[in-house]
DNA sequence: ACGGTACATCTGATGTATCAATTATGCAAT
DNA sequence: ATTGCATAATTGATACATCAGATGTACCGT
């Protein structure tokens, strides 16, 4: 799911923390179209609260990447650029392997274990949502194992933001099975102890997954160069 | 300097805009102590204003990692701990190099020529405080010539907090001149396309300053073993 | 008559003042 | 000394006011 708890500080039942995790939702399922420009007003009505929670919960989205702030013009919801994807697909290629790498230094039994157990999911016949879901919480797994919060954070977000922006080019697109040879791999060397081939075997995984969902999107018209705005509809946000 | 424009969409001259430069500024020299507990009211007293831009402030600076929000009860200032200087400097193990492998792909003659100037300002003679600034260009350059923005964002904000943390840690610490021989073949490897060698320059590089960093620290007697609290006075953010 | 500029209007963000809800604190009683 | 309650202090939310920016209109120049 979206909201499985998030943020450490961000989890007491007020009213912002609702506007925050609803327009959150709505913004990651695409319900809100990528790039539509959003009035505190409308979306204070229709969550039947004032204005200050709204902009509070428009400044945690923008510390999360997921709505701009236009000073004294109004929010925009990030639109999906190809750019945002290759940005992200870069990140991960930084941080995963390195999180493998410490993994391999950090990583407990107790771990090693919960890593095996994710990996066995993969057998059970999945949907491609689902199986997303696996991939995330295995490779957050590995992320926590790294000893750095700040990775496991980044890593959730990018996780979150790559899903969003995702949601238009990622229908059926089976693939399943192939990759739990990898990831058995991955942890193997973790368990092994060797930091390297930890982070060359995640490396040439987010080579793969970079590679796969660059030509998808490709084939699916959604960028012949670069820098193709996917959404612009503009539904501002009433009912 | 901190508030070098910083963020793109942050530079209206809103009132809280001014609150969160103000506080920041504050923090970031450690006028207000690392651990220390604010509240809303008397900050709004001393920039005499409300309390609502101080809490924009809050959320921003929340966001960049400087404050934590304590649900209904107040806002704290990160506390400096050997924990997150390790997580931040592990970060950049993670992007700097990365960064640089990009450069390599991506920067331009005009982009080389800007890195050869940075380094050429090692030569004159600098007080710890400017060279960090010239260290802190140099890198959030490179960053640029990756062509991710996230990742320019992201090590300008590493190399903030960075900064704080070591405020304390850094009083001498002379150790000019012998970087420029690093960077400048960090920048010929950008130069000669060599995406390999130029990572593992700055991944040694960054590692040299981790093992010195970590080194003064525990000398200072910051460190014993691990997660030590530097800061802890409570001054609460009167006048 | 058409295009452009200046002005007025209008929308919506930003800021202030007040109120309610919640948490922290101190005192007392066991 | 510890637990419980009452009080005080502070965040969080609401309603209202203000101000800046965008949009539309009218007027002027060509």
């Amino acid at each position: 799911m979206t909201a499985d708890v998030r943020h450490d500080v961000t989890s007491h039942g007020s009213v912002s923390e609702r506007i925050y995790l609803g327009l959150r939702q709505e913004i990651m399922h695409c319900e809100i179209a990528p790039g539509a420009t959003l009035d505190a007003a409308s979306i204070a009505r229709r969550y039947e609260v004032s204005k200050t929670p709204v902009r509070d919960a428009m400044q945690k989205l923008a510390a999360d990447g997921l709505v701009t702030i236009l000073p004294r013009s109004g929010y925009r919801v990030a639109p999906i650029t190809f750019q945002a994807v290759h940005e992200i697909l870069d990140l991960r290629a930084a941080i995963g392997p390195h999180a493998a790498r410490q993994a391999a230094r950090y990583a407990t039994p107790a771990e090693i274990a919960l890593l095996r157990q994710i990996v066995s999911e993969y057998a059970a016949p999945l949907d491609i949502g689902a199986m997303q879901q696996v991939a995330r919480r295995f490779h957050i797994a590995i992320a926590r194992c790294s000893r750095n919060k700040r990775v496991v954070a980044l890593s959730e977000n990018l996780f979150d933001e790559l899903e969003r922006l995702l949601r238009f080019a990622i229908d059926f697109t089976v693939k399943t099975g192939e990759h739990s040879d990898e990831h058995t791999a991955l942890v193997d060397a973790i368990e092994a102890g060797d930091g390297e081939r930890a982070a060359a075997i995640e490396a040439d995984h987010i080579g793969h997954s970079r590679e796969f969902l660059i030509e998808r999107l490709m084939t699916l018209g959604y960028l012949s160069q670069s820098e193709i705005q996917l959404g612009n509809a503009a539904r501002s946000g009433s009912e």
